[in-house]
DNA sequence: TTAAATAGTTGTATCATACAATCAATAACT
DNA sequence: AGTTATTGATTGTATGATACAACTATTTAA
């Protein structure tokens, strides 16, 4: 096809199919994910998120939230609301005081496990009929797609 | 291994390596887009969806919320908002004077569509590199799973 | 023809999040 | 050392998404 002097080449559809399927199927699964767990009454998944951050070792605000891609301020409520129930310590940094660390307690412990459990569990039904392949690749998918928006996002 | 007189074997632990997996990328997945589709300022997620649903065909809220999986109130409040917009137009049954249908308007369309393919693009770069294999495999599993998530609500 | 069901809207509440303003402490710069 | 800039954290304010409950108007059923 000639259009002036640039050749115009159809190089494989801007709207892909795939593309097509996976950018409907996303929108579902956000969607289906968000309303789901708010209408279970379970732990909120900012907590839960938080939790499990925090049980690879103690971090204020700061790092935290960097880790987990969010505003300082909303980790900092996140994070009293974690001390609120007492998943969590504050304890000052004494290098430093201006800076805290939040250290999850044993009861906060125990609830992560406890959600942790029922999360794979619910997972676990909703995979059932997978085989072992389709699993292992949907992570895999699934880690490579926000590995490349963290690599994205960093720029 | 015997315990009393039942028998236990060891099917496949509970917390499957994939499942951790998953579990844990999903919850990645979901805040990043949620996050991303916030900071970005697009058009919002849920007026996206419901114009999106709106393309195939006018509709009453109560449809509508069937089909997105959404309280009423949720879906009146958001068809209003497009309405304000005039990417909708609300028009009364003539059937039912309790009922109306929300119908999309051409300037919603073009909004929609839009929208869309700047949708599709920036998940085309998310793909890049992605073999045509994967990306539909991507495509196929999320469905799969959102089938699943949509049979069990059904119950 | 009155009672029950239905379509929709609006009030109220919650969670998740961000941005801006602010406070207190530390670091950096003359 | 003394002032200024930077940094860690919190709090005020705003928005989006969502649900549940109360209510209105209309239709259907008894």
């Amino acid at each position: 096809m000639l259009e002036g002097n640039s050749i115009y080449i159809e190089v494989g559809r801007m709207s892909d199919e795939s593309v097509e399927l996976i950018e409907r199927q996303i929108t579902d699964f956000v969607r289906r994910i968000v309303t789901t767990e708010q209408r279970e009454g379970r732990m909120e998944r900012s907590a839960y998120i938080l939790l499990r951050q925090l049980s690879y070792g103690p971090a204020g605000v700061k790092t935290l939230a960097e880790h987990l891609h969010l505003d300082i301020s909303t980790v900092s409520r996140q994070a009293s609301a974690l001390v609120e129930k007492a998943y969590v310590e504050k304890l000052p940094n004494p290098e430093d005081k201006r800076s805290y660390f939040y250290r999850i307690t044993r009861l906060g412990s125990e609830e992560l496990e406890g959600n942790r459990r029922e999360r794979f569990e619910r997972l676990q039904e909703m995979l059932d009929g997978w085989t072992e392949e389709e699993q292992e690749m949907f992570g895999r998918l699934l880690a490579r797609y926000n590995r490349t928006a963290n690599e994205r996002l960093g720029l």
